[in-house]
Parts: C-alpha cells; sequence; structure tokens
DNA sequence: ACCTAATAGTAGGATGTCCTACTATTTAGT
DNA sequence: ACTAAATAGTAGGACATCCTACTATTAGGT
C-alpha cells in the first residue's frame, strides 16, 4: 500500500462524518477520531516499517529490541516483556521466536525462576538496534514534516486518550487538551 | 489483554522519552508522539474489537459493512472497497470471505466489467451494521469518556499527520495545529 | 508437608495485513 | 485489428496479534 494511492479522493474521514450526519447518528466526534486515530497509525506505521524493512526487522520486533538495549544486562524474563510492551504472552513468543531466528537475541533459563526464560541481546542484535534506532530517526518516526510545535500537541491529545484506559500520562501532558487532567503535574508539589 | 495490566507501571511513553535522552538521541518528540499513536490506536481498538465481539463482527468487517450500506444500492467493486478502506486487494478479498461466508455480503459479477466483482450487503449485513453501529456509539468509538472537546483537539492534531502523508483533511482541520491550512474552510464562500 | 491457585512459556488456531505471482479482462497505442 | 500495458481478483506465504488449552514451576494456605 502506498500512502495515498491517488490524490482525487475527497477527505475520507470527513466524508464520514458527512454520512453519519446524515443518517441522524450521534457521537460523531468520538467516530471520527477513532477514524483519524487508525488511519494516522496506519500511516505512521507504514513509514516505520518500511524504514526497518532493509534490515530485516519490524516496529514490533524493534520495540522488543530496544526495550532489551535498555534493560540491566541486556536481557529480561520474557512475561516481564509482554508487560511493558503490553502484548499478550503468545506475542512476546511469536516476536522473540524471530528475533533469536535472526540471532539478536538469544534465550535462556532464568537462574532464580525455572519457569522463567530470559531474552538477551546479541552483539549483533545491538547492533541491528542502534543501526535501525539511526534510521527510525532519519524519518523522524515516522512523522513526515510535521512539526515538533504540532506533535507536542498531538502528544497532549493522545495522552487523554491513553489517560481515558488507565494509563498514567503524567509525564505526558504538557499543552492544554484536558485542564481537568494537568492536575497530576502540581500534585507532586 | 487488558486495557492496563497493572496500575504500578508508570507512564511507560514518559519512560521511553527518559530513555532516548539519556541516550542522547535526537527527534524525541516524534518518538513519543509515534509510541503514544501506537499505543492509543490499541487502546481505542481494543475497546471496539471487543464491543464487536459478541456481534461476530470485527472493526475492519464493520468498515467493510459500512462502507457498502453507505453505497448505492448497497454494493460496489472491490477494488473500489480497497481504495476506499485505503488496505490492499487481497485485504480486500479476505474481508469480503468472511463477511460472506457469515452471510452478511454476497459476490455477483460485475455488470460492465468482466473483470471485477461486486460486493453487495444482504438483508442480515443491513441488520447487522446497524446494530454494530448502535453497539460502537454505545461504546462512543472506544474514545472512553474523552470529551468531545479533547476529540476535537485531537481531531487536529491527527488532521496534520493524516495531512503530511497526502490525505485531504481539508474537513477536518477546525482548531489550532495547523494555521496555513484552515484556510480551506474559508475557500468556499 | 501438601494441595490449590497463580504464574511462565508454548502450541495450535483465527484474523488482519502486507507482498509476490498468476489468471482473466479491458484499455490504449500503433 | 492486434499487441502491450494496465486493472480486477485470488492463491499462497510471512508476520503480528489475539484466544484457549496445556505443561512446568512457584507461591500460599491450612
Amino acid at each position: 500500500m502506498s500512502e495515498n494511492s491517488s490524490s482525487d479522493d475527497m477527505d475520507l474521514v470527513a466524508e464520514a462524518r458527512r454520512n453519519w450526519e446524515s443518517a441522524g447518528l450521534g457521537e460523531i466526534d468520538a467516530m471520527v477520531a477513532a477514524t483519524s486515530l487508525a488511519r494516522s497509525h496506519q500511516i505512521v506505521l507504514g513509514r516505520i516499517n518500511q524504514a526497518l524493512t532493509p534490515l530485516s526487522l519490524t516496529f514490533s520486533r524493534y520495540e522488543a529490541l530496544a526495550l532489551l538495549s535498555f534493560a540491566r544486562n541486556q536481557s529480561m524474563a520474557m512475561a516481564r516483556m509482554g508487560e511493558r510492551l503490553q502484548v499478550h504472552p503468545t506475542s512476546v513468543t511469536s516476536t522473540i521466536d524471530r528475533l533469536e531466528r535472526d540471532g539478536l537475541v538469544t534465550r535462556s533459563p532464568h537462574p532464580q525462576d525455572r519457569r522463567a526464560t530470559l531474552a538477551s541481546l546479541t552483539k549483533l542484535g545491538r547492533e541491528m538496534h542502534a543501526e535501525a534506532t539511526t534510521a527510525l530517526e532519519a524519518i523522524r518516526w515516522g512523522m513526515g514534516d510535521v512539526a515538533d510545535e504540532s506533535l507536542i500537541e498531538l502528544n497532549s491529545g493522545l495522552a487523554v486518550v491513553r489517560a481515558s484506559a488507565g494509563d498514567n500520562v503524567s509525564g505526558s501532558l504538557r499543552a492544554s487538551s484536558s485542564p481537568s487532567a494537568v492536575a497530576d503535574e502540581r500534585d507532586a508539589s
């Protein structure tokens, strides 16, 4: 999929809004937000994966590498990886399978808990992580030419959504979006 | 995956920011935006799919149903569906396969173009679309308790991203994000 | 101590998405 | 008219994600 097949197409989100309004339905802003969020995610993830393809990586696998690279000894129990990455344990198994297959990670038994398995970065894994990070910076993490200023606003808007799911976003609220939630910032004092 | 496994976890996005800053890397706002976008998408899509599960639907299939329901004669050539939904032609095949299997859609040869196949909503398909729409409205399209006001701001922020990929977002810019693009709004007069 | 409940990881299966390759048709250009 | 290029749809395969079920191990309660 190219980012945008043709340029003769109208604003898909605006069109959805029209359709919904003409059908007399409610929650239009929420519908538009969901649609727009899905499309934006598709765009950004597409760019990211495109940038990682030459390295034989995907964003999922990159995230796992990044997590390990910041961990003590560059290793972590798989269950903990699932918690951090917010994915199902079976997804971790699948991701580590492929990283191990490609020589970026090794599995080893956990020294204290014989149920657990440690995933550890290999030398090649560290190198690939560094290369991939450079590649992602070069494409600004898929954010195109969007100005930093706009990104900060966007982050505020997204933080509100994450907060609605119980995520701790105390370190992510900056701009004006949700006056009520900004309270967290001051509570620390 | 529950929305948030435990509550003892810190702000994952903020933590990523810390890690990146300590590594001396650039494009931090873009990295945070990409991370936050992915997480928000995961949250919202998860809620949506959860609401659709009782109807044996997924959001992808719902989108196809919705597209057909707004089309003339509730039918459309599959290639056109792929353009509108912004997915690969093979994804349309896959989606229509399942919708047809479940009796929500039928395939028929295109009367003018023998290469093409028309996907048409069945009566059951129309009913399921209506039911699913009600279910999605009930959960505000996965946007939780985020206020409409915040959603409108979020939509503006996301529109900037979509615009960066060439999407026409002339009908989606409202708030403050991108002053230059708001001009479209007034051009109509 | 012992039995039950919780936790760690994996196997197998369903979905959704993409890609490449292939067939059938249509369109365009000479 | 005829051939080459474009288009429509599908088959088969790779990945990522979830779910359920199953084994192994650890932790808890009596």
